[in-house]
DNA sequence: AAGGGAACCAACCGCGTACGA
DNA sequence: ATCGTACGCGGTTGGTTCCCT
């Protein structure tokens, strides 16, 4: 399909703008709005390409816009949401009120890339806290929980696409993680970690212990319990067979409790497993996950459990 | 003080996608 | 259903500034 070229390149200004370019622009966008930017630069009185004329507006010119340095708190949501999102600025920025998604960018490539584990699974502290950590510390729990909710929007995800072999899924995957980061498991991951500052201070995880009450701790399970829940009407039924479908359904009445209960004490169990509870994925069996994700046993995960691992470990190459 | 390299950041480029004709 | 256009996004580039020798 041809693609009309953005802008005539001839007697078209190019480069750095200039105080009355911006000016221009300005006053064109404040009074008319920017409507059509193919049009504009010609409407402004402008020798710029209507591309020219959008960026400089988004990334500099538009009100709101934060300049000046990053805090720690920005800092700390750029290295977690990029965890999550990957180099999705514009998804990132939109957590980042004033910041621009070229901003995060430049930012993320300049500063904090370097202060970033190359590979995820080796010591990224949000994923794989420390070993040695007592794992019932309250914070570590808690993110065991939002990884957990995390992991298993990224599984739900992933088997959802080789399921029904459809690329338009992984569309999904900014706004679901982004629900998951805005609701109480995610504002509470954020509390803690914020609290710990373990990403922008010394990205090394210290997993000390916070003050999150029990009755906390229970109703994040719950809201664990929930995402699962949301999992399952945030990612169509439309893409969804409807077999499957009336599978999950039945499944869901006889095995949601016992699900959210095997599921709940994995959350909260200090002691689970081999690892003395220190999260480490908890339990990624075929069938765990199955479990967790109401799936009906004859589903086959087709050695997914391995992939999204794969897949988070190679987030960072 | 000057030169060179590194770091930073604004802007550009090209691709993918949404949308309307 | 197909095609053309416009827009948004992410990767990259290139100019400027900073820092070190």
């Amino acid at each position: 399909m041809g693609k009309a070229p953005c802008c005539d390149k001839h007697g078209v200004r190019r480069g750095a703008w200039t105080p009355e370019e911006d000016q221009a622009l300005a006053d064109y966008i404040n009074k008319h709005g920017h409507g059509s930017w193919r049009t504009l630069p010609k409407h402004a009185g402008l020798l710029r390409c209507g591309k020219s004329c959008r960026l400089r507006w988004i990334n500099y010119l538009r009100p709101g816009i934060k300049r000046g340095p990053f805090t720690n708190e920005e800092e700390t949501t750029i290295i977690q949401l990029h965890a999550m999102l990957g180099n999705r600025w514009a998804a990132i920025a939109s957590q980042l009120p004033g910041r621009t998604d070229n901003e995060i960018k430049n930012y993320w490539n300049t500063h904090l890339k370097k202060r970033v584990p190359r590979s995820l699974g080796e010591k990224h502290p949000c994923l794989i806290p420390d070993r040695n950590v007592q794992s019932n510390a309250p914070s570590t729990r808690h993110m065991v929980q939002w990884e957990s909710a995390r992991v298993e929007a990224e599984t739900r995800l992933s088997i959802e696409s080789t399921l029904h072999n459809s690329g338009s899924t992984t569309e999904t995957c900014p706004d679901y993680f982004l629900k998951l980061w805005n609701s109480d498991v995610g504002q509470s991951f954020r509390m803690i970690k914020g609290k710990e500052e373990l990403v922008s201070q010394s990205l090394v995880s210290q997993a000390s212990a916070s003050s999150l009450s029990s009755a906390k701790l229970d109703e994040s399970c719950s809201d664990v319990s929930s995402q699962v829940k949301n999992t399952q009407s945030l990612t169509k039924l439309s893409t969804t067979p409807k077999l499957e479908v009336d599978n999950m359904n039945k499944e869901q009445n006889t095995s949601r409790e016992q699900t959210i209960s095997s599921y709940k004490p994995k959350l909260g169990d200090d002691r689970a497993g081999s690892d003395s509870g220190n999260y480490e994925f908890l339990d990624t069996s075929d069938s765990a996950l199955k479990h967790l994700l109401h799936m009906p046993d004859d589903i086959e995960f087709l050695g997914h459990t391995d992939n999204f691992l794969n897949l988070l470990d190679g987030r960072y190459d």
